[in-house]
DNA sequence: CACGATACGGAACTATCATTCCGTTTGTCA
DNA sequence: TGACAAACGGAATGATAGTTCCGTATCGTG
């Protein structure tokens, strides 16, 4: 079954600790500075050196990409969720990205993923996303049997509206409103 | 009416001709490699030394701000070609929205700027902006008495779709399609 | 054409960070 | 508790890229 890994011995308690203590730290970190945030400034939030941080993750897109993945977890999570929630399906739908949206609000560098900026921290990420697309389609689906989304909305569209919602979220230079955003792309999926 | 600045000399006619040549080939690099490109590839590009691309812009940053207010001008452009433009008012509103799009679909530098990828570069665009989102309005206004755009868009929910546009242009990681996502946009702007 | 000012080129400088290295500390197990 | 492997800290390293500097070349004018 595991052909290509040797069995990695356990970690050590301070090992373990430090690691949950490095990601904790460099999601605030990333969350402020977004993908410039600094490994050193990481090191020091968590309350260890580079050092071990670099014990822990060989670089800093290795960090990234476990940031993302949680993320991503996350997603998954409240998708999962709305599956067996009551309401209507395209309310169902709206509540997911709404709740997805808000879990990113304030982290810079995961909506900086999620516009894609670097396609490197993806790699790592393909069994949630996977996961996430197989929930969102059914979501979808069943919202378009319900005749609330329009027929001809597909399985990227929903990821390509977050996408653009990230943007927004993101937007240094000009006090856009995301709710906003959200809004007008749910009322482009609303059949009519 | 000049009271800050002295009178400069003009140019000599091979630094006016430099000057050309550097915004163009800083057009062409930036616009391959977004925001990380170089100064020297700039300079490479065009054909001249980077003393040479530094003296006739300060920082990287003014480069960059001369590239996107350039895009704005070209926005002002289509847009007020658009104000005398014969059509029902939805549809040639979002000609200029397309248009628009279309002229900075091969360009990163510029969407990563639209997405608000750092508000220093958009210090010194403030006029062009200005007249852009005048030129908008009345489009939308217009579209807005004719009954075919939503009474609720307001002005700065042009730019923000244009901003969500760009996210999706620059998406390294997923081959989305930005016409999508501009027609979903669309419609969401579209009274019903 | 000569000369002063303007502009040019690109080597050198500098700052910033990711990453490595190694001497020291700390857990784990017999 | 003693010994050894695992883990730690953080100074040092190396690479990248923006910016400066100054000797040289070019333009425009008298």
């Amino acid at each position: 079954m595991d052909t290509t890994a040797e069995t990695k011995p356990p970690l050590r308690a301070d090992a373990r600790r430090n690691r949950e203590k490095i990601i904790e730290g460099a999601r605030k970190v990333f969350a402020r500075s977004g993908a410039s945030a600094q490994m050193e400034d990481v090191a020091h939030v968590s309350g260890v050196g580079v050092g071990t941080v670099y014990r822990h993750f060989p670089t800093k897109e290795a960090l990234m990409t476990e940031l993302v993945r949680r993320t991503f977890e996350s997603f998954v999570e409240t998708a999962r969720d709305a599956l067996t929630a009551p309401g209507e399906p395209f309310e169902v739908l709206a509540g997911v990205l709404h709740g997805n949206c808000e879990l990113i609000a304030g982290d810079a560098a995961v909506q900086q993923a999620l516009m894609g900026a670097g396609a490197e921290v993806w790699e790592g990420t393909e069994r949630e996303r996977a996961e996430l697309g197989q929930i969102a389609h059914e979501l979808v689906e069943r919202a378009q049997c319900a005749g609330t989304v329009r027929p001809d909305i597909g399985p990227d569209d929903i990821p390509m509206l977050m996408c653009g919602i990230c943007a927004t979220m993101g937007h240094t230079a000009k006090p856009f409103d995301w709710h906003r955003h959200l809004e007008l792309g749910l009322d482009s999926l609303r059949a009519r």
